[in-house]
RNA sequence: GCGCCCGUAGCUCAACCGGAUAGAGCAUCGGCCUUCUAAGCCGGCGGUUGCAGGUUCGAUUCCUGUCGGGCGCGCCA
């Protein structure tokens, strides 16, 4: 509708210029858009208003013009000229019941198009390592993530879904460790106890599956545990999968369509290409030593001080595969890429990007594009919830699900925009009464199914 | 100190690329029950969009400054 009516307007000008009203360069943007209020019409036009000026004349008057210019269409029943100089479209009843018998024809695909083309967008979210269960925090990064994914895809967008997650570092480690010492029966805190062990109840659970020789499905593989308390590389192994298992069932549960790549931080040194990324950034010449360590002139590229690449003893910062990683997406042919992240790591795609740059290989400044969700908090009963038992520290995505339900807790994540800090407040996702939104749309939906039953 | 995000009605939030009289729900006040859920309906009250400038036909929206809240600023990830 909004195309017609712009060729409509198109139009208008071309007869004014043609009558000498509207000089021959006159500026052709203007916005088609709906209106905010009823007795506006459907839409407005702000053409006047722009051209009142290269015209010399006033909006108003302008506007009149415009509309007296208009072709005939049967898919508008009046334009008004109002306020400032806008031009009101009111649409037929034809165009009302063409609308309607698209809504009718096309069903579920009703509202898509492909304006996308196909071309190819990868949009990396949740990315969240295998060392616990999701929390919250995840939850509104699966939420919003596939929401984006969906929103595109239903736009044309060839879309691949990933995730990426750090499966050797220093933090697995840790896990291994934590969960060893849970199969030697030691308690946090106890004589034992790893000095930054995981401390959740839920690495009791994987203990228990691994010395049960239990085996584990996740991300195509299946791993089965030795038992071995000895063997801290089976454990690590074994470990991983059944959290990531556990972290695809809450996915699951959540109604987030399934991932297509589960991309893995190990691969990149496995492939050489930490190594590679690392030699290709000092024949670029954008990196120096400094105290034993190596680090990137970031500063160049618009950061407020240099990192460090490689540490004194050897080992890369989380920095470097982040941009090695980086680097793969865009040698993947993703001219398009969304990283979905917690506001908290902003700070690491200014980085990555400024690592991409460094690089030299034809990345665009602003390339990937991100979007970042801030903090959640979830209340109940007035305060903040801040432990769970299983999950040692935090509320898990699975105790929201479990106790407001899937579709609500989706909801309750996407309400707020995505940069703005959300409060969870458990108790209104439970209340049957207005206040809670989901409440009322069930209701509604309930009373408006009673009305058809009556009508058919 | 520097960077990013947020600040809108008493509360929780909208406002699409800069548009018209800044809108909803809740709360509050008033009216409506012999028939579709009163878990409802109708109406009223409620605003210097944190503050001060700037840009322009027009600013909640863009820019500068400032105040308040959050996050980040590691040879942690």
């Amino acid at each position: 509708m909004k195309d017609q009516l712009r060729l409509l307007v198109l139009q208008a000008i071309a007869q004014l210029q043609a009558d000498g009203i509207l000089p021959p360069d006159s500026p052709a943007s203007f916005v088609i858009e709906r209106t905010r209020s009823r007795e506006h019409g459907d839409f407005a036009c702000n053409a006047a208003l722009l051209l009142a000026k290269s015209a010399r004349r006033k909006p108003r008057e302008l506007a009149e013009a415009l509309v007296a210019a208009l072709p005939q269409s049967d898919q508008i029943a009046r334009v008004d000229v109002a306020g400032p100089g806008f031009m009101n479209f009111f649409c037929s009843p034809v165009a009302y019941h063409a609308e309607v018998r698209r809504v009718l024809a096309e069903a579920r695909n009703y509202g898509r198009n492909d304006s996308g083309a196909q071309r190819k967008m990868l949009i990396e979210f949740v990315s969240a390592n295998p060392t616990g269960p999701l929390h919250v925090g995840h939850g509104r990064a699966a939420a919003v993530g596939d929401c984006l994914a969906r929103l595109f895809t239903a736009t044309g967008w060839n879309i691949t879904r990933e995730f990426y997650y750090n499966d050797a570092g220093a933090q697995i480690a840790n896990l291994a460790l934590s969960v060893q010492a849970r199969c030697n029966g030691i308690e946090p805190d106890a004589p034992g106890w790893p000095a930054d062990g995981y401390r959740g109840d839920y690495i009791k659970d994987v203990a228990q599956a691994y010395l049960a020789g239990e085996s584990v499905h996740a991300d195509g593989n299946e791993v089965r545990a030795s038992g071995d308390v000895a063997d801290l590389d089976a454990i690590r192994h074994f470990a991983v999968a059944w959290l990531r298992h556990e972290q695809d069932e809450d996915l699951r549960a959540f109604g987030v369509a399934p991932f297509d790549v589960f991309y893995l931080e190990s691969s990149l040194y496995s492939d050489g290409l930490v190594e590679k990324t690392v030699r290709e950034l000092v024949a670029h010449g954008h990196t120096y030593e400094k105290d034993g360590a190596l680090w990137l002139k970031t500063t160049d590229f618009g950061d407020d001080k240099d990192r460090v690449m490689r540490k004194s003893d050897g080992s890369y910062t989380y920095f470097l595969p982040d941009v090695a990683y980086h680097m793969t997406k865009w040698q993947r042919g993703y001219k398009r890429a969304i990283t979905e992240l917690g506001a908290d790591h902003h700070s690491t795609l200014m980085r990555v990007r400024a690592g991409l740059q460094a690089l030299d290989m034809g990345v665009p400044k602003d390339w990937p594009d991100y979007v970042l969700h801030q903090m959640v908090t979830v209340m109940r009963g007035g305060e903040e919830v801040k432990i769970s038992k299983r999950a040692g520290g935090y509320v898990t995505l699975r105790d929201l699900i479990d106790s407001v339900g899937r579709d609500a807790t989706r909801y309750f994540l996407i309400a707020r925009k995505s940069d703005s800090q959300l409060v969870f407040d458990i108790d209104l996702a439970l209340s049957q009464s207005n206040d809670n939104p989901v409440y009322y749309i069930q209701y509604a939906h309930a009373r408006v199914c009673s009305v058809l039953r009556q009508l058919a």
